[in-house]
This record gives C-alpha cells, sequence and structure tokens, in this order.
DNA sequence: CCGTCGAGGTTCAAGCTTGAACCAAATGCG
DNA sequence: CGCATTTGGTTCAAGCTTGAACCTCGACGG
C-alpha cells in the first residue's frame, strides 16, 4: 500500500480539475436560481419533481430516497419542511402498511409546474445550450459510467466492511 | 416570457439526469474517503493542495477563494477551522500589508502529502479509471465548456443587478 | 413461541454553509 | 480636500446536512 501511487498526468488532471470546477460550482449555480425564483433548493425541486412524474404522484420513502441519491435522513428532514409547506403529505401505504409514502399535493404539484420552466432554462443556459450533440452523448456516457463507478464502489465497500 | 420554455428531449434529459446523479454522488464519496482516511473535507483538500501547489506555499485570500470556487465568506470559515488544527496561518501579506495571506504550515504540508495518495486513488477508481482517453479528452472539454458557461451567467448577472 | 436480526423511518446534536451586516483601508471624483 | 464607493475580509444567526442512536415491525432460526 506505501507504494509510490499512480498520480494522473496531464491529460487526467485537466480532465478532473474540469470536472471538480463543475461540481462546485454548478450545484450552486442551479440552486441559486431555484431559491431566487421558486424558493426551493435544487434537491427541494429533486424530490416534488420526482413525485410529480410518478404515476399517482407518489412514492416509497425508501424508493424515493434513492432516485434523489440521499440518505432516508436526509430525506426525512426534507420531507418535514416540504410538507410544512404543504407541498406533499406522508402516509402509509394502503398496500403494505409498515412502509410508508410521500404523496405530492395539489399545491405541490403546482409548484413544481411553475418552477419548471425557469429550472430547464437554467439546465439549458448552464450546461446543454453550449454543447454539441456529440458533446451530449459523451457526456451521458461519462456521467453514466462515473455515476456507475461511485455506485459500485460503494456496493463493495458496504460488503467488505458490513 | 411565459411562452411555451423548450424542454430537453430524449438525449438532453438522458444527459442531464447522469450529470445531476453524478454531481449528488460524487462529492459525497470523495469526501468519505477524505473524511475517513485524513479527517478533511473535499473542500479542506483543495484549499490545503492549492496552497501546497504554489510557490511559497501561500496565497492571498481572495485569490484563494477564487481557486477553490468559493465565497470569501466560506473560505473565511474553513480557514479558521484549519488554523485552528495548526495546519496553515494567516499573516497580513508582506508586500501589501492591507491584503492577508494564507500561509500552509509543515503540518499543512505533510497533512496534504498523506493525504494525497489515497485522495488520487478515489478520483481514479469513481473517475479516471473506467474512461477511455477519448472519454477523458471529451470530459475535459465538456466540463470546461460548463464550467465557462456558469461562470459567464455568473457575470451577467452581477452586470445586470450590481 | 422467543430472541434476534434487518429494513424502514425518525430524531437529535454537532458541524458546515450561506447571506447579510459589518469593519477597515484604498480609491475615486466633484 | 471630503465624501462615497469599492475591495478585502470577518462575523453571526439561520438553515441545512450528517451520522449515530433509536424505534417499530416483520421475518427467520431454533
Amino acid at each position: 500500500m506505501p507504494e509510490e501511487p499512480r498520480w494522473l498526468n496531464e491529460c487526467e488532471r485537466e480532465a478532473w480539475l474540469a470536472l471538480a470546477s463543475l461540481m462546485f460550482k454548478l450545484p450552486s449555480a442551479l440552486d441559486a436560481q431555484l431559491l431566487r425564483d421558486n424558493d426551493l433548493t435544487l434537491f427541494d425541486y429533486f424530490v416534488l419533481s420526482a413525485l410529480s412524474m410518478t404515476p399517482g404522484r407518489t412514492l416509497r420513502l425508501s424508493a424515493l430516497a434513492s432516485q434523489v441519491s440521499s440518505s432516508l435522513s436526509r430525506l426525512s428532514n426534507v420531507l418535514k419542511r416540504l410538507e410544512r409547506r404543504g407541498l406533499l403529505r406522508r402516509e402509509p401505504d394502503p398496500d403494505n402498511p409498515r412502509y410508508n409514502r410521500a404523496v405530492l399535493t395539489e399545491a405541490g404539484w403546482d409548484l413544481v409546474v411553475a418552477a419548471a420552466p425557469g429550472h430547464v432554462a437554467a439546465v439549458r443556459r448552464f450546461v446543454i445550450d453550449g454543447l454539441t450533440s456529440k458533446q451530449i452523448t459523451a457526456l451521458s456516457e461519462v456521467a453514466g459510467r462515473v455515476t456507475q463507478q461511485v455506485n459500485e464502489a460503494a456496493a463493495e465497500d458496504s460488503r467488505r466492511d458490513g
């Protein structure tokens, strides 16, 4: 283990620095737009949006957590806030009362509908519209691959010390 | 303004979802490794690492803030913690005493040196090693472009309402 | 049956981030 | 000059995230 690590070469470092910079800046830029225009964080928006795209506008909490890549703990806190604002409701799952589900309310639906255009415009402005369609395809592949590797690594880790 | 927005097509949405997922997961995966192995957040590491790569291991605070894409406020808080741990020092800039600089201490340098291999290994594991060299080049270009667009948008905004 | 284990969720304290308010030193600029 | 603005930086409260501890219920083994 204490042998000389494989450092990044020039290209690799350049790619990593660019990605790091994106990782720091893009989330706050998107957050800022949603916060200013709709008083929602990006994460809030993802939660509401995930519900809005589901038949019945309802999801079990753990399913929702995995869709938005969050811990149950974080989700639970966020749901509390969104519920207080009347954007969704928590209730026992009628199919299996030991589970809970989140249900988007009418107000929640309306808010997603109101927020979506501005959010999509921001995504276009920051990401999509500056890229060629080849680059968009490349982005899909690369981001998909990275996500997959992160997931696999997490799975390995939990297998090892779980 | 209330006209029908340009929604994302299939490819675009796929790319955006993949990128969003990356944005949520990669930072916490990298954070987790550094926190576990060196008791540093990714942001802490970037700060120390930026200093360590500079001649004199010193940077003016606002230069440092812009290198790590953070507000002065956030940087100031982080510097306070790192200074308390003895990893760096804040002192007036000798060239122009109205500025302050952060100086990496010996202990800070040693910590960066100790943390770097594990961090690079994580970057390889999560990002670099799963990509072809074409994909690495594409990633550079795409991430660079996105970052640039975010910066430009920020500049426009501040020009407009500044 | 009884114990215990895991899955689904919630809670709480500790820590981090954010934005607005603030201070001091320089730099206009009328 | 003299006042206002800008630049560099800090601070504080409010809000958000995290992880560990906890609770409950069903499943499973003995």
